[in-house]
DNA sequence: CGTGCTCACCTTTTT
DNA sequence: GGTGAGCACG
């Protein structure tokens, strides 16, 4: 299929009225108020550029405006560009960015996307060329499980010592490495249930192929045989991209990495921005060594380094620079900054984790209220950045005790969820009849008295005639193999497939949607269902209908929900932040906590004895992306005793702690325990005890009496800290809904005694008859 | 075929 | 301690 020379609007968004509003001619003004650096990397237009773009640096206006100087100079069109970032949320900003530097041009920037959505859109027009078709469907990561599971029974593998699980992540891992399954190096190869991990990646591969689907990794992987096995494919494509220009690039993978060289091989006007001291994913594939190869594998490249930071007080960001510079795997930049001093990075100790969320809780509190010599903060200035989400619990049920607004960042994500899945799997099942796995998925949802061994029976016949399932069920159904009742529902079921199909001519997808979710008993089912969820369910699946209503078709709206796993939700509230390092990165606030600095927490212990070196260097990056998300207060904490999986144990101060530059912290002693414990100084070599700087420093024996005391069971964090009896149990209840029901009466140590009157997954509503007033929050429960 | 119980798990997460 | 998965049971 040749390639258009005109934008293809199907694939972009329409142009919305704001951003037209902004709309002007591109002028010179675009390159004004940059730096000279920042300059530089904006008009090294040809041949290998390197931009090593530090944390706060101004990367993403330096990204935006290169592309609009290269249009604005006439050197390309703006679908001769190729621009790939992460994730879709950079890739939206990009666009929205450079929308108002250049207006409506932008819209022509039909190759500005995720590496994966580009790869797929490659794919969808050369698929024949690896065995697919072009309307082929892209699983999502429960598909690709559910179909390994199939696979591994077929062929005998105990999947309790062999799980699915672990062979999707080998998989995964082979083709971010760009390997197919003849390419698997040996020592791979032989991996997995006894040496078939080659042989088994082989079958799955070819069920893929049968299924005319491919999952994640096969996107870029795919590519990466066409260019190679195709060469005038590849001639095609060099020809169509005149610049290049990828984000975050120390993130990227060995399979992308490929897929980037062969495409620039040509032309050679490849601009890669980066920072390899923020290279945080390498457990998901991603290659810092890309970054600091970039100047061996494209020769003659320039390097722009970008060091002046506009985001953070010079404390902070010497701080951040300190402990890096400890990391020996890295290119090296020096950050500076004109702002001045501000405050130092606060260290503390504290004595558990309920002591270290009720000091962080009460400086919010302190913060949102101001002071003479500080501005009142709003609560979404403010984040809480740990290293794990076990860690964030105790902050959650501290801020609902104490009624501070917050939100957690990440989660699961709503097209993840059962019921959108199903509804995805009937949409997917219409559009295309092979979909085996969406077949499966509902063929028996909602129950329709088609049970496990049918769909057995279906399957096997499917498999001997190498048929689709849904062909094989047409035929089961005319045979009087099954019992009557069953061969009724199964006929059924495929009278109202062929109807949908039929009416999906005709009428619009979402009105589509709602059709099928009523006619297949779906949405009744979940009526009747008097299941605590079932009403969110229900609401999300309204939800669904309506989000479709912005794609011109169902085609669009699956290749649209399959490559992009999030909704756009609405705008912020003005909340605490609490997320994970990971999600904070491209991120700042005014005031950042970085509670749980401690050994084993964070470095994390598995990172340490998995990766060894390596680990605890991604996780220093880890702890320097922290610190540099802060613009104005840092304040790490670490405790003297942590519940980890129900089981108190002691902690150690991180090594990070010791690593931080003296000169720009500050060791705050509000609870009389800091420093490091017994070992300490003997296992890191700390120089907090020389320089006492930190409360009565390792010669005073209050950490390791904090920690004997704990062990005897008595210690004073763990008494209630507000009047009142009972015990905080939760913001989430326990899944096993038995636990709690409606009626239960339970206790909250701040509104007394209360009854739950609503069970919603793991999450309580609790009615407080305090003062005859009746007052609905989320949980805080005791149980029995 | 649906439910209750025991058990093994327990970092980070995007596409 | 909390959770989902898988199995045994009715």
């Amino acid at each position: 299929m040749p390639l258009p020379d005109s934008p293809d609007h199907a694939a972009t968004p329409a142009p919305r009225i704001s951003d037209l509003a902004r709309a002007r001619p591109p002028g010179p003004d675009y390159l004004e108020g940059l730096n000279p650096e920042q300059r530089q990397a904006v008009e090294a237009i040809d041949g290998p550029v390197l931009v090593l773009a530090g944390a706060g640096t101004g990367k993403t206006r330096v990204l935006t405006t290169r592309l609009a100087h290269i249009l604005a100079t006439g050197k390309a069109k703006p679908w001769e560009l190729l621009a790939v970032t992460f994730t879709n949320k950079a890739a939206r900003e990009m666009r929205e960015r450079i929308t108002a530097i250049i207006g409506p041009t932008a819209e022509g920037l039909r190759w500005l996307g995720t590496f994966h959505s580009i790869a797929a859109q490659i794919l969808r027009r050369h698929a024949d060329l690896v065995g697919l078709k072009s309307n082929y469907t892209i699983l999502d990561d429960d598909d690709q499980e559910r179909l390994i599971k199939q696979l591994l029974a077929a062929e005998n593998i105990d999947v309790k010592r062999w799980t699915p699980k672990h062979l999707a992540g080998l998989i995964d891992h082979w083709k971010n490495r760009g390997w197919t399954p003849d390419r698997l190096p040996p020592a791979e190869a032989s991996q997995f249930a006894n040496g078939r991990g080659q042989a088994l990646y082989r079958l799955y591969q070819e069920r893929l192929r049968i299924l005319n689907a491919c999952d994640f990794g096969d996107l870029l992987l795919h590519n990466l045989t066409i260019f190679t096995s195709q060469p005038d494919v590849l001639a095609e494509f060099h020809n169509r991209f005149r610049y290049i220009l990828v984000d975050e690039y120390q993130d990227t993978n060995v399979a992308q990495y490929l897929w980037l060289r062969l495409l620039a091989q040509s032309r050679q006007n490849i601009c890669c921005v980066g920072d390899d001291d923020q290279s945080i994913y390498g457990w998901r594939g991603a290659e810092v060594d890309n970054i600091l190869r970039f100047e061996r594998d494209f020769p003659g490249s320039t390097v722009i380094r970008l060091e002046r930071n506009y985001r953070s007080t010079s404390h902070i960001l010497a701080a951040a620079s300190g402990l890096i510079a400890t990391n020996k795997d890295r290119l090296g930049k020096t950050l500076w900054t004109e702002a001045d001093g501000g405050e130092k990075v606060v260290v503390r100790g504290v004595w558990d984790g309920e002591a270290e969320s009720r000091l962080i809780a009460e400086e919010i509190e302190r913060a949102k209220r101001g002071s003479t010599d500080r501005p009142a903060r709003r609560y979404r200035d403010v984040a809480i950045l740990v290293r794990a989400s076990f860690q964030m619990r105790a902050f959650e049920e501290r801020f609902v005790m104490l009624q501070i607004p917050y939100t957690v960042i990440g989660g699961p994500r709503f097209f993840e969820r059962a019921e959108i899945r199903d509804a995805h799997a009937y949409l997917r099942l219409i559009q295309s009849p092979d979909d085996d796995l969406a077949f499966e998925r509902i063929v028996n949802v909602p129950k329709r008295g088609i049970g496990e061994t049918t769909v057995q029976k279906l399957l096997q016949i499917a498999r001997a005639q190498q048929v689709p399932a849904s062909i094989a069920a047409r035929q089961l159904a005319l045979t009087d193999e099954l019992a009557a009742r069953t061969r009724t529902a199964l006929a059924t079921f495929l009278r109202d497939l062929d109807r949908w199909r039929a009416e999906a001519e005709r009428i619009a997808h979402p009105r589509l949607m709602e059709m099928v979710l009523e006619e297949s008993g779906y949405t009744d089912a979940l009526k009747l269902d008097r299941t605590p969820t079932a009403q969110t369910r229900l609401e999300n699946l309204k939800e669904l209908v309506q989000s479709m209503g912005s794609f011109e078709d169902l085609g669009s709206y699956l290749e649209h929900v399959s490559l992009v796993m999030d909704l756009d939700r609405g705008p912020a509230a003005d909340a605490v932040q609490i997320m994970t390092l990971h999600s904070a990165k491209g991120l700042e606030f005014p005031l950042v906590f970085l509670p749980g600095w401690e050994e084993g927490v964070f470095p994390s212990q598995r990172s340490v004895d998995e990766k060894g070196e390596k680990g605890l260097e991604e996780e220093r990056r880890l702890a320097y992306v922290g610190i540099t998300r802060a613009r104005e207060e840092a304040r790490i904490s670490f405790v003297a005793n942590r519940q980890v999986y129900g089981r108190w144990t002691s902690q150690l101060p991180s090594r990070f702690v010791d690593e931080l530059p003296l000169a720009n912290v500050e060791a705050a002693s509000e609870t009389g325990y800091y420093g490091g414990g017994p070992g300490m100084q003997q296992q890191h070599g700390s120089r907090w005890d020389e320089s006492s700087s930190f409360g009565d420093g390792y010669s005073s024996p209050g950490w390791r009496r904090a920690q004997e005391r704990n062990y005897r069971g008595s210690h004073p964090g763990r008494q209630p800290v507000l009047e009142g009896e009972g015990r905080l149990v939760a913001v989430s209840a326990p899944s096993h809904s038995s636990d709690y029901a409606r009626g239960d009466r339970v206790f909250h140590q701040k509104f007394g005694y209360g009854e739950v009157t609503g069970v919603e997954g793991n999450k309580l509503t609790v009615t407080f008859e305090k003062a005859g007033e009746k007052r609905v929050i989320d949980s805080f429960v005791e149980r029995g």
